[in-house]
DNA sequence: GAGTTTGAAACT
DNA sequence: CAGTTTCAAACTC
């Protein structure tokens, strides 16, 4: 809103504290310490990938965060760009909405400021080193900040720590953050050096902390011409943040950065650490805060429609993108509260890869699930998981890509183009969410769950789970059953499948796991598996999977989605008990001898079959192979096996699939599939092959013809199935993944298909980290 | 949007 | 392990 003055910005403090916009900060504060928290964790594991974008990602992000909801991508990206760039302008933000408006306006005059900062930030983040960030600009940045304080700070932090690492670290041991921000606060206040903090404080209530905290970043911002205050000042927020954080979780303990104890956390820690340890470490601290963070948020949500903006804001900011959605609906301010979380995340995930870890940990965090779940999940599913994908990518991926970060911080969804793990994860929720918000960003009501968004959602895509006596705590739940949390696009009732009832549900988990160790695992194997297992060529046969366990459809003749084969595009096993079955993938019938002829034929493409869902599977196969492939990589479960399957399973770490093989060769799969299994890897170490695989899958999706030739004979046979179980966990659920094909592809094509594919890669292999829990 | 159908999941 | 019940998605109207 109106940066009343700038020059305060150095006095910062003193100034802050007069204009008005201080006294909003103040009340937003609590969220940014959380953000702060996060950048400064975040950060500092990504200095060294290019957190330049940083403050792009904050400026835009609010932006966009407010602009979502109302605004397509399009018209956010282009709001964004334009008023950032434009300089000054800020009246389009205002708009938008009040709150956002608010938090927007700060921004946008800061922006003013730092249009070029942020401008070049939005583009370049990726690129742009840290260094990049424009610490000048934020030092410019107006007292108004105060609004967009965290954001500031958190780019200057970033600025900060990319040059300032030290301080960083030195603030690393949470108490002693927690003293730092105490102390920094009380400086800020005293005009005395925020920078330093020393531990002098420790007493105060992390509430407290925040508050100082938050002020202290206003201030700080104004001031941003240090920026070893800006980095101390993060560093702290971020801890008290995350220190708040565990006190609301109940964690109760911050220890070291954040709290690896907590089961979630550890959880996280565990998926991060899949992508990259060394940053992991970083990641994981940042993750864990946001876990806590989003767990708050949740509880908040929960708890009261009312929460004080500030409160909301912090949770929001902790949150990160994917419980967005529900703070988006529930709350407008919330919106931009949240979407600054999510540019933060974006940014932070944009930048490097490492952004992706982060995400994908917010999204896996809680309930253990996968990645893959969401991607794989149902097409509903999927898309909430791409949300992105499918429906917010399109229009808002080009753009993204255009900006860059912008259009990331602004949507998730284009983040998710680039990151798309965050978005999957949040994918429901978030991804979701923001295509929402985007599309119908109208809806702020927590309905949104369909987020169909224009582009082809079917509306499908945004769909969540609808449980009501479930609890959403069993497999009949389809986010439970992908390792998801639920999130707004859910219409479930008594839901327990909450980042706050962790516990709850990583035990529920672990119950159901005990009792059937393949629950979680994927129901349908892809044909890269199925290739595995088989011995098939992968190339060859890429459409087809197997139904791990088969089906046992007796009126739906495997034709309709009520067979779990049919959804899952793959056709009937050895395994499946089905009566009359047609399914157009292929049949069990055909198996025997189509495994022979698979065998021989190598090249027969796969089953194509359905003209109907063609296409969707068609999507849903690639996409599945998009996230195999990667995830492959990431984690096996299995010795070898593991590592190309298991996808980004949840469960992965169960055993092959024994249950209800009923081929029961599951030994000979075992061999294949790890034959398979390396050729795959082989395939994906390339790279390229991933790209080869989609389109063999798209190529056989086309065709129909060779769906009948080969669906029925191809089966890619059911024998293997077990080995295929074992190591392709591909999907959660029930629902198959198909509907997160069609939107990746999309995505992909539009924007950075190659980013994007990295991101789904990396969430995916984050993902694989998820199972492991218990 | 409500009601029905379906088959997996859960239970006994 | 088999049979039954419960459940929520898929489907239909």
């Amino acid at each position: 809103m109106d940066t009343p003055d700038r020059a305060a910005a150095q006095p910062a403090a003193s100034r802050a504290e007069d204009s008005p916009v201080f006294s909003f900060i103040n009340n937003l504060s609590p969220i940014e310490p959380l953000k702060s928290a996060y950048n400064a964790n975040s950060l500092q594991g990504y200095q060294s990938i290019n957190i330049t974008s940083i403050s792009s990602i904050f400026t835009s992000p609010h932006d966009n965060a407010h602009k979502e909801p109302r605004l397509p991508k399009s018209s956010l990206g282009e709001i964004s760009e334009s008023e950032v760039c434009a300089d000054g302008k800020n009246t389009n933000k205002p708009t938008k909405s009040s709150n956002a408006v608010r938090l927007f306006a700060c921004t946008s005059t800061v922006t003013q400021e730092t249009h070029t900062v942020t401008c070049s930030d939005v583009v370049d983040p990726p690129t742009v080193p840290c260094d990049l960030a424009q610490p000048a600009q934020f030092d410019n940045g107006s007292p108004d900040h105060n609004t967009t304080p965290c954001h500031g700070v958190r780019s200057d932090l970033k600025q900060d720590k990319c040059r300032k690492q030290d301080v960083v670290q030195t603030v690393k041991s949470t108490v002693e953050k927690r003293k730092c921000l105490f102390s920094t606060e009380i400086q800020l206040l005293d005009g005395g050096q925020p920078v330093n903090d020393n531990n002098e404080v420790l007493g105060c209530e992390w509430s407290d902390l925040i508050a100082t905290t938050s002020g202290e970043l206003l201030a700080f911002d104004s001031t941003m011409d240090d920026h070893h205050r800006g980095m101390h000042l993060a560093a702290k927020n971020a801890e008290s943040c995350g220190y708040l954080l565990s006190k609301l979780a109940g964690d109760g303990e911050i220890s070291e950065r954040a709290y690896p104890n907590a089961s979630g956390q550890v959880y996280y820690q565990e998926l991060v650490m899949g992508e990259d340890q060394t940053e992991n470490a970083q990641i994981f601290q940042d993750g864990q805060q946001t876990i806590s963070t989003e767990e708050i948020q949740d509880n908040i949500y929960e708890a009261n429609g009312c929460i004080p903006l500030d409160y909301k804001v912090e949770s929001q900011q902790q949150r990160g993108v994917r419980r967005r959605c529900l703070v988006f609906e529930a709350a407008g301010f919330s919106n931009s509260v949240v979407q600054k979380e999510s540019v933060e995340d974006l940014s932070v995930s944009t930048c490097k890869g490492k952004g992706h870890v982060q995400t994908q940990p917010r999204g896996l965090r809680g309930i253990g699930l996968h990645l893959n779940a969401l991607a794989l999940t149902p097409k509903g599913k999927m898309a909430c998981q791409d949300p992105m994908a499918s429906a917010l990518l399109p229009s808002s991926a080009s753009e993204k890509d255009a900006h860059g970060k912008l259009l990331c911080a602004g949507e998730n969804f284009t983040h998710s183009g680039g990151e798309l793990l965050e978005f999957p994860m949040d994918d429901c929720s978030s991804g979701g969410f923001p295509l929402n918000d985007h599309v119908s960003s109208q809806s702020v009501s927590p309905q949104k769950k369909r987020r169909k968004t224009d582009n082809g959602d079917d509306g499908e895509a945004c769909k969540r789970c609808s449980c009501k006596k479930s609890k959403c705590l069993k497999l009949y739940c389809e986010c439970f059953a992908a390792g998801v949390y639920c999130s707004e696009p859910c219409s479930c009732q008594g839901c327990l499948n909450k980042p706050i009832h962790e516990e709850i549900v990583l035990s529920t988990r672990k119950q159901i796991e005990f009792r059937n160790p393949l629950a979680f695992a994927p129901k349908v194997i892809r044909m890269s598996d199925a290739g595995l297992e088989t011995g098939e060529d992968p190339n060859n046969t890429p459409a087809s999977a197997r139904h791990k366990r088969g089906c046992n459809c007796k009126k739906s003749s495997c034709l309709k989605k009520y067979c779990e084969c049919y959804q899952g595009g793959v056709g009937c096993s050895s395994n499946c008990r089905c009566e009359s079955c047609k399914n157009t993938f292929g049949r069990r019938d055909a198996e025997t001898e189509l495994t022979e002829e698979m065998k021989q034929e190598g090249e027969q493409t796969e089953n194509s079959g359905k003209e109907k869902e063609n296409d969707q599977q068609k999507a849903n196969v690639q996409s599945e192979d998009h996230p195999l492939v990667e995830l492959v990589p990431i984690t096996p479960p299995f010795d070898l096996s593991s590592s190309l399957l298991k996808l980004p399973n949840f469960s992965s770490a169960k055993p092959p699939r024994p249950s209800k093989a009923r081929s029961g060769s599951s030994r000979s799969s075992a061999s294949k599939a790890t034959t398979t299994l390396q050729s795959c890897k082989s395939s994906k170490a390339a790279g390229s092959g991933i790209d080869e695989e989609m389109l063999d899958i798209l190529k056989e999706a086309d065709s129909p013809s060779r769906v009948k030739t080969t669906s029925p004979n191809r089966k890619r046979v059911s024998p293997p199935h077990n080995a295929l179980s074992i190591s392709p966990n591909r999907k959660g659920g029930r629902k198959l993944i198909l509907k997160s094909i069609p939107s990746f592809p999309s995505l992909t094509g539009d924007s950075n298909s190659g980013s994007a594919m990295n991101n789904t890669d990396n969430t995916f292999s984050a993902s694989p980290l998820a199972l492991g829990p218990s």
